[in-house]
DNA sequence: CACCTGACAGAAG
DNA sequence: TCTTCTGCCAGGT
C-alpha cells in the first residue's frame, strides 16, 4: 500500500459514514429521526454535525430516505437548494403530520430504532 | 498551517 | 419560545 499514514483515519471516516448511511436507512416509512439520534444509533454520539455532512454529500439519486431525518425539535430549516419543500412533500406522502408551525409531530412520528415501526 | 463554515444539539438566561 | 454559547469535527480557503 502506497500511502498508509492517512489509511487509519481514512479507513474510520468511511467507517462512520458506512454506519450512518446505513441507520438512515434503517428508518421506517413515516417516522424520522433527528440527526442526534442518528448519530448515537450509528454509534457515534455527540457528531450530529457528521450526519448532515454525510447527508449533504448525498448524490441526487441516493436511495437513503434522507428526508427522514429532521432536527431535534422535529423542524426542517431552510436550506441551500430548496430541499426542505420537497422533503416536506416526501414525509407527507408518508402520512407523516405537522403541527401548525411546519414541525413534524414527534409523538406521533420519532422513530424508536427498538420498538417495530409502531407509534403511541 | 491558521481560520472559517456548516443538512446539529443541549444548556442557560 | 427565542437567543447565545459551547461542543464536535470534516472540508474548504
Amino acid at each position: 500500500v502506497g500511502t498508509r499514514r492517512t489509511l487509519r483515519s481514512d479507513e474510520a471516516r468511511e467507517l462512520a459514514r458506512v454506519r450512518i448511511r446505513a441507520t438512515v436507512d434503517a428508518i421506517p416509512p413515516g417516522r424520522v429521526a433527528s440527526y442526534g439520534q442518528v448519530a448515537r444509533e450509528a454509534g457515534l454520539p455527540g457528531r450530529a454535525r457528521l450526519v448532515g455532512r454525510v447527508l449533504a454529500d448525498l448524490d441526487a439519486g441516493s436511495a437513503l430516505p434522507w428526508h427522514r431525518v429532521v432536527d431535534a425539535a422535529g423542524r426542517i430549516p431552510p436550506r441551500p437548494g430548496g430541499s426542505a419543500a420537497r422533503q416536506r412533500r416526501l414525509l407527507a406522502a408518508e402520512g407523516v403530520a405537522f403541527d401548525a408551525r411546519g414541525r413534524v409531530r414527534l409523538a406521533r412520528h420519532a422513530w424508536r430504532s427498538e420498538e417495530g415501526d409502531e407509534g403511541p
